[in-house]
Formats: C-alpha cells, structure tokens, sequence
DNA sequence: GGAGTTTATCGTGAATTTACGATAAACTCC
DNA sequence: GGAGTTTATCGTAAATTCACGATAAACTCC
C-alpha cells in the first residue's frame, strides 16, 4: 500500500454489486446458478455429473458462489443440497437491475455532449 | 491441460454473460460505469480526478470494460472520450434480466424437493 | 468397528489480476 | 521543431484464480 489509498472507500452498494459480479465471473459458475434456478435445488454429485470438470474443482467454484452469499448449502450426510440463497439472489438481482435499468430512465438520445 | 476438458462447450450466452459478470467484478469499474451512465461520456482525466488510483490503474480498469465490450473509446486527441457500448451494454442487461427474472417467473414455493 | 459414499480441504503449479512508477505515443500550440 | 497535455503501454511485484490429484472429514450401513 503507497500512498494513493489502494483503501478508497466505495459505496457499499458498488461493493456489493463487484462482489457478486465477480462471482458470476465464470461460465462454469454461471452454468451452476442456471441449475439451481431451474431445479432448485442440487446435490454436489450432481453437478459433477454434468460439469466435465474434477470434483475438487467444482467444490471450489461452489465455495465462491456461497462465500459471495450466492448460494447456500445444507449439510444433508453424506450429501450436501445446495440452493440459491434467495434473498442474497433476490438483492443481487435488483442491484444489477438497478445499474442496467437507468440507462432506460435516462434520455433516450444519450449522445456524448459536453466536452471541456 | 489434462484428460478432464478443460475445454467445455459453454454455451455462448453462458460465456458472455460471465464475461460481462468478469469485468463488472471490481468496485472501480462499476464505479466507471455508473459515471458514464450518468453523463454520457467522461475522459480518463475526469476518471483519473474523481478515483483516488494512479492514472495507470484506471487506463488499465478501462482497458478491461473495454475488452469485454462495455465501453467504447473515442480517441479525440489529445484526450480520450469513453461512453457505453450502448448495443453491449442493453445486452448484457439482458443477460443479467434473463437469469434473475427466471427465478421470479418459475413457481413462487420454491421449495427444496426431489432428493434420490 | 470397518467398508463405502459423498464432499470439502490441502498442496501445487500455471495463469491472471491488481496496483504502481516510468516511459512512450499522439497530438496541439507556440 | 520543441514544450506541454493526455493517455496507453511496459515492466514489475504481490495477490488471487483456476485446475488438478490426493487426502481428510462426516456420516450410513453392515
């Protein structure tokens, strides 16, 4: 850390809205969000079976889609089931609702003006 | 690369939606978003000004919306005026729409169901 | 208690990301 | 042509990511 503050403090909002960006930030994740959200909800197993890709692999990317609040697991032995964590879900898809839907609010001609 | 593919068919919008998620994944780039969306256009100057992080950084913050196809560069010497890639941008915002609207548009209950 | 099942964690290596300062490139204006 | 302005690129170092195999942990069932 030098001295230009690599701390500089954004908006809880845009931290929140990187995180989570961040965590869809690779297909095979992408991929996994879809499942969950088309059947609820999975077993680990299951994944490795349709993922091509090693079990400890997948566990990993599971770990960031749950470390990011993403998703959620309950420890079910010998199994895990994991499901969307709906209301993380739910505040992640507002936000990005929010960022992508003002350019809708805005004038519609949006033309590059002002220059100095 | 070994034997598992680390080559997996994604499909196409699996791919581009986490390669827009990538690029929004830093607090600083959405931070360089919501500017532009909120004026049109802005310099790296402007940027440089109003994000305490070296010149350099934020080119180099730029390079990455800029790869992914979010923002546009007009070179304008001897500044660089950079807006949205409006036709990516309504892309991705659809994108992100289509996966989060799903969850909304399945059964409400949501419940964790089927295990084998 | 031992075998089997399922999943997370550890250790590792290659690649990528993030930040910086220094420098080059492009262009204007005197 | 030279000084000044603005921005990108290079080189570098530290940290993080992504993939793997191997191993440990947790629990069931015989």
């Amino acid at each position: 850390m030098s001295r230009t503050l690599a701390n500089v403090a954004y908006s809880t909002d845009e931290k929140q809205l990187a995180n989570f960006a961040k965590a869809m930030g690779h297909p095979v994740r992408i991929q996994i969000l879809k499942l969950l959200n088309a059947q609820a909800c999975c077993y680990t197993g299951d994944l490795t079976e349709s993922i091509p890709l090693a079990q400890s692999t997948i566990s990993q990317h599971l770990k960031v889609l749950k470390d990011a609040g993403l998703i959620q697991g309950e420890i079910l032995p010998p199994k895990v089931k994991y499901c969307l964590n709906q209301d993380n879900w739910t505040a992640a898809g507002r936000l990005f609702k929010e960022i992508f839907d003002f350019s809708l609010s805005e004038s519609p001609a949006k033309s590059c003006s002002s220059d100095e």
